[in-house]
DNA sequence: AAAGAGATGGTCT
DNA sequence: GACCATCTCTTTT
């Protein structure tokens, strides 16, 4: 058991994932994958939505993204470039397909375990990128899905009483190439 | 410090 | 067969 915080509440969740997205801000994001407990306070998040052409729910419900459309609270991973796997936070109503990427954390227990999982590279980068973080968590395409809101899964969103910052950063979001002026990128 | 390109595989047209 | 919600290494300023 983590005596690290309690489950963020699914109620702080179901709503717009821009709304939300915010909120996830200074969470703690705790894996215990492997048998290895890793920590790591979310810095940066981006919402996408199902009207919002950047999304992979924008063309409808996928075999893919079928989780996207599911309860919030469940986690979304999926397969970036063939080689990154990427993370997001389910939001909405269920049915609605919209979630919030995990863009970047900084570990704050078990980094002797991060280290491990990104040997050779320097503690400020051990998780400063979506695909990052999930390297240094050790998340994989067999957490695409789980309840992220569960005490003592695999992965799990707790508020350890740390509030989200009144004011974040808030700009364009990363990597795409359309939506490029929807400014739904927030961080610390 | 910034810019460019290759790696690599699943998903969708 | 094209297109990516990326990362890393190499080359250039």
């Amino acid at each position: 058991m983590t005596d690290l915080g309690t489950p963020l509440d699914r109620a702080l969740l179901a709503g717009p994932a821009p709304a939300v997205a915010p909120q996830l801000l200074n969470r703690l994001l705790v894996s215990h994958i492997g048998g290895d407990l890793v920590a790591g306070r979310i810095t940066e998040v981006e919402a996408y939505t199902q009207d919002d052409p950047a999304s992979h729910t924008f063309r409808g419900r996928t075999a893919r993204n079928d989780v996207m459309f599911g309860p919030a609270g469940h986690l979304y991973v999926y397969l970036s470039y063939g080689i990154h796997f990427c993370a997001n936070v389910v939001t909405g109503e269920v049915g609605r397909g919209e979630a919030v990427l995990l863009r970047a954390l900084s570990i704050e227990a078990g980094i002797e375990h991060a280290r491990r999982r990104r040997t050779g590279r320097p503690d400020r980068q051990l998780a400063d990128g979506p695909g990052k973080l999930c390297a240094a968590l050790g998340i994989d395409r067999d957490h695409d899905g789980i309840d992220a809101l569960v005490p003592d899964g695999a992965l799990t969103l707790l508020d350890d009483g740390v509030p989200p910052p009144d004011a974040p950063r808030v700009g364009p979001r990363i990597g795409i190439t359309k939506g490029v002026d929807t400014p739904w990128r927030f961080r610390i």
